[in-house]
DNA sequence: TCTGAATATTCCTTGACAGGAATATTCCTT
DNA sequence: AAGGAATATTCCTGTCAAGGAATATTCAGA
């Protein structure tokens, strides 16, 4: 989740990323699009492959790069323990006030 | 989406907001439960504020911050254009690789 | 009003990381 | 076998961001 996150925060990286959703490219391909030169292409697939968001196929001389389905799906189980934010009322701020004022009183408890 | 993945990359900032998840905190219990000390605390919401991923409400001496669902709802639909990827067959590389040959065979053309 | 608690802000330093340029590697084509 | 295309790797440099320490700010209570 950190990796994946991590490589997902840089601008150029979400960018192939979401090249890479409308199916496989190549390194050429994929830094023609992006105004990147190719080395830079290199080493950002790079670090998508280590963070497993992405997977190589070699086919002679070219590098075909396409998505791999388990980061998007971590990420979707990860959102899932969050729903909870926006369908339950969660904003329990009153409670949390009260808890506060709790701990005020008692603040001389063990 | 970009700054939310960028706040979010930051492994304390992350472990925040998973503390958030189970409901508003002080500043000060933040930064005990993380073991950081309250300034990094303090910077760390600071970023996570303007990133939109939490709110501030204060109260007297203490700041409670909370998440707010926004974000979350957003990330929710930005992984939905990603879903096809494990659902239909996304696998298209033969496809690609037939591209790639007719290119390859017409790589005169205009 | 004074003290202390809770929080924010500033300044500094250090480390990580992205970009550029050059080079290495692999493979196809002739 | 040679040249060139496609890609990866290395080295260097500059930038940015995180952490530490110190300080500022706000507030409650005695």
């Amino acid at each position: 989740m950190k990796t994946t996150l991590n490589a997902l925060a840089e601008p150029n990286r979400l960018h192939i990323v979401e090249l890479l959703r409308d199916g496989p490219l190549t390194v050429g391909e994929i830094a023609d699009r992006l105004g990147l030169n190719q080395p830079q292409a290199s080493k950002h697939l790079r670090v998508l492959s280590n963070a497993g968001l992405v997977e190589v196929n070699a086919i002679a001389n070219r590098r075909i790069y396409k998505l791999r389905a388990e980061p998007f799906k971590e990420f979707d189980s990860w959102l899932e323990s969050y729903r909870h934010i926006w369908n339950e009322r969660f904003d329990r701020l009153d409670d949390y006030l009260q808890d506060l004022q709790r701990k005020d009183v008692n603040h001389d408890d063990k």
